[in-house]
DNA sequence: GATGAATGAGTCTTCATTCAT
DNA sequence: GATGAATGAAGACTCATTCAT
């Protein structure tokens, strides 16, 4: 059953036996989640109902039931292909380029800005989805290996940018964390006043402004 | 409808007769946000129930109804007594201190790291104000209301800080709007793991750095 | 207490001692049986709660419950008063005038197109009323002891009409029913459907058949 | 919501897929209104809860909701369902029959005598439904059309008595209203006090007054 | 694999009534 | 006489989940 195989993924223990997943069931599962995102995103996690999924999925109720176990099943699936899409991303830019710290940074930020509309509507889903989490603990722990991650990719940038004699010799796991929360703050109160201002011009400032300092030299 | 009563009395509409809310009612209604506020942070908005807060702020249904017209009605309560409280910190330190501006910041990272218990239990319910915000426009409103007084307040930082040439001549919306940002986006990583790390001395990293600059100075 | 006049007075047996109800009572009793009729005739009787007798009669909740026991009280005093207006205006018709029977008969009609618009309003409730008496005792019995006197009003229009030779020598019991069924039932359909006929030229054009005969002579 | 879901099913449009309302399902909906009908004639509609009809039908407070989506429904259910089978059987008499019209009208009397028992437990609702009706537009309507119908085959009736010689050359439609109210009043009465006189019987007088009139011919 | 009718515990809310002041 | 805060049983309705087919 797919059913096991997910979980036995999610837990990490899937060995001994091949599970056979049909192209059918991949699309049945993906029909789900992309109906419960837009409607999360849409309406919170609180006010959609099963029978909203149902009617948005164009399954039946014992359809959906079949390939997710739960309505908890169905949250846990959609912030690890939520989180996991977002490191895709990171890790591209992090990673797989030839660029020097800062303009990685500056990438980060013109990528922040990128899609911005697909941004809007989803950022409520990660509200809800921090908040969800500092009730429940397994969500949690989702959420902790998803920012160890997240974490460790910007401290690698750090150590970079110090290699490469770009930026001063500070500590990469604190630095890390104030990008970090530079990068997901903005994104914060941009997502509950998004026209306010604009978010990559500010976060451009905002990163700029940490390279340079806000101290008058003398 | 006991809600017309109630809307009558707040608003002092109720015929001629003047309204006077007396101590008691003024009791009550804390003990019955007292109670909620314990249970939004404990178990989250979503899994506290009306009857969860009647049994524990000692009234009767009939009661807690007769002080609220609706469980949102609390909630709406809780969140701006939340926020009010801490525009109220936020105050006493930017406006009524004869600090200089980095100071006054140095100031606001004491104090975030003081009360960590309380943080600790109300975070999450801020969290959940943020996502529950994200689709509902009254509080959106609300909310961006009150961001709109936290920036004005750290606006008003910048600007001192610029005007006793401390600081360097920045955009002072941008850079308070930074300085918000950093400071949420450190509550909210922290408030997701808070034993990844030291709330207090990271904020504290951070802001240094913000005023040192991260960059090499040539 | 006045209450107790109340109760007595309808149950017959106040007799020993005098009851001294105040001018002010009595007013406010008034007030509040004059909310009522209306809220009912708006909203009916299950959608009308104290809570809204209480605000239109402008007293408080113990005010209301110091001159009412209980909403049923209210209910049934509105429809005494109800009913004994209409006795009153049969009588002084029926019995207080010296016109021929065919005559009153007619004069009753121009009655029950005069004050429309009172009756428009008031029609609702009598339906409600009969709707609650065929599954409460005590208020079915209020209504028969009506409809008996109500009865007793048109038998002896019909024996005078007899007396005088105006009318055939019909049962009197039985034709003061068809009659009573003739009004009533011509105001139940005029209630339902108020604009589809006019109620007074149709209850003439009902009577004067029923005066004259359906049957060709022959 | 099952609201919608329910709503989808009756309308036929869920997607391209047949709508097969199986009679299982007629069966359960059957259940469902026989319980209630039962219920509301017993205790009236007010004092009728959901978890009454619940109870009494057998199924699950879930079960009863996926078949209707409020307590209002079931009410327009009913009734829809009663007045259907009342002009059901005005159309076997009126038009099916080979009867003159006077003949037809005294086959209506025994058949209104007929089932009395029947009658007996489902007149007060019907009562109900005139209050109900004339606070609530959509009821009202349904009941309009209702008694246009009525009205409609009594007409023909009226016509077809004319036509035949039989009857006088009156006017159809106030005529029909006449003979309407005759029976409803009627029906009225002794519906509120049905030990007062026996009801065909009844009915036969007054319809015989009718037809021959109550003045003395000359 | 899929359907949809059925379950029943649980939700928020209402409201007639009481009672200390 | 009158107030209005408090009571708590009862109400209508929801919804995640199950299961026979």
């Amino acid at each position: 059953m797919y059913y096991d195989d997910y979980t036995d993924r999610l837990v990490g223990l899937r060995k001994s036996k091949e599970i056979i997943v049909t192209d059918d069931a991949k699309r049945a599962r993906q029909q789900i989640l992309a109906a419960a995102l837009a409607l999360f995103a849409e309406k919170g996690f609180g006010k959609t109902s099963i029978n909203d999924i149902v009617r948005a999925s164009g399954l039946s109720k014992g359809g959906v039931y079949w390939h997710f176990a739960s309505k908890d099943e169905i949250v846990a699936a959609i912030f690890d292909q939520f989180f996991e899409a977002q490191l895709t991303v990171l890790k591209v830019i992090l990673m797989d380029t030839n660029l020097g710290a800062t303009d990685k940074l500056m990438q980060l930020i013109k990528l922040s800005g990128n899609d911005l509309e697909t941004m809007v509507s989803q950022f409520p889903s990660s509200l809800e989805f921090y908040a969800l989490a500092s009730h429940d603990k397994p969500l949690r722990d989702h959420l902790v290996q998803y920012f160890a991650m997240y974490q460790d990719y910007i401290e690698q940038l750090v150590m970079q940018g110090i290699a490469d004699g770009e930026w001063k010799k500070v500590d990469p796991k604190a630095t890390a964390l104030t990008i970090i929360a530079l990068f997901e703050g903005a994104l914060l109160i941009w997502g509950v006043m998004p026209t306010a201002f604009h978010l990559s011009d500010q976060l451009e400032n905002a990163i700029t402004m940490l390279l340079e300092g806000l101290k008058q030299p003398n």
